[in-house]
DNA sequence: TTGATTTGTTAATCTAGTTTATTTTTTAAA
DNA sequence: TTTAAAAAATAAACTAGATTAACAAATCAA
């Protein structure tokens, strides 16, 4: 088990001391993952906040219509649940899904109480994690509002570089809200006209 | 200047002692602003967060297009500020301004530092704000996924009672994303069909 | 090495929502 | 009470993106 990429991570934001690292390992857990695997099912409680240590994950729902959703994708150092479920301890609206062999750190949800309890600085952490989480859900729905699909592919493409290579194309359109013919044109259309 | 309320909102989340209120007081400013003033301005740092204590506020930002959108309302109890200005302390993409008299409880960036060293029970209250404020924040973008203009209306409707008999017709268009002359169509649709 | 499944492309037709323009209603100020 | 301004309604023409359907690559299992 692999804990070092997560304690690099916290180091970006707080300091953690040998003896509140030795707590915070006794209050998770290490898992991996198989390619096709769900960490959480629409339906089932989200039981953990997993932290990505390798891997990729969809979060994605399926509605009345039976349409298929991705609302987000995490990849490495990137965390990946349900808040809503996790934090209400109801049922879960969404599926997270390893696109990739994945390995992750989790969190219960009594285990966090007490980790923030005994390291309040975790708390801070997770604060300020909660703050850049919803900017950046905030800023999904300024682009909604703003850009057309095109732009929105664009703006996809240059802050989640990464994730194109590794995941199927009808996936980006899935996360873009338009129909994968059309993220097909779209992509056409920029390579004919080189913009 | 009216605390209780704020006070009795905190007491949702979290039991403060006499000399934490004390305290949180001290490190709080209650501020008036009248209807059509800005508390946050496009391009300017965001110095505060504020908790509605009556009054109505809009949060909109004019896209490179000249459009306005407003991204959400704000009435009695809920939270105002532009938070990704507030916490890079950078130029705000967005306006804050009120749509009817406004009453606030302000914190500044660094009272509120100060206000979760002393009372780390406020931080917990934050953390726990900001996960509900997340989870909202996805509602949006998954409706916007799902929903035709008419459900999403609705959907608004029923989330917001109060708040469409406080503002204009044209503002919860925008609120939706949608154009005006489309909402009016929609709202004559309903009419017709009685759903 | 082949067939089967998954992924991606193209094109015609269709529709939810936009744009533009005009008219009507409501609000608010004097 | 009148009048100007703001807000809402209506309708026709238009467009971004969806739907449907047929086909072409790519991937994968055996």
């Amino acid at each position: 088990m692999n804990y070092a990429p997560f304690l690099n991570y916290i180091k970006n934001f707080v300091d953690l001391n040998e003896k509140e690292i030795t707590f915070l390992r006794s209050y998770t857990n290490y898992k991996k993952y198989f390619k096709g695997q769900y960490i959480v099912k629409q339906g089932e409680v989200c039981n953990h906040t997993n932290f990505i240590i390798s891997g990729c994950t969809e979060n994605f729902y399926i509605d009345q219509k039976g349409q298929e959703h991705i609302v987000t994708f995490a990849i490495e150092n990137w965390w990946s649940s349900d808040i809503s479920s996790f934090i209400t301890q109801k049922p879960s609206d969404f599926n997270v899904k390893c696109l990739e062999d994945t390995e992750v750190i989790q969190f219960t949800c009594q285990n966090q109480d007490e980790i923030f309890k005994n390291i309040p600085k975790m708390e801070t952490l997770f604060r300020k994690l909660l703050e850049k989480a919803l900017v950046s859900s905030q800023k999904r729905i300024v682009n909604n509002f703003s850009l057309s699909a095109k732009d929105q592919y664009i703006y996809f493409k240059n802050q989640y570089p990464n994730i194109e290579q590794r995941v199927p194309q009808y996936m980006v359109a899935s996360y873009l809200g338009i129909t994968k013919e059309f993220l097909s044109k779209i992509k056409a259309h920029l390579v004919k006209n080189k913009s």
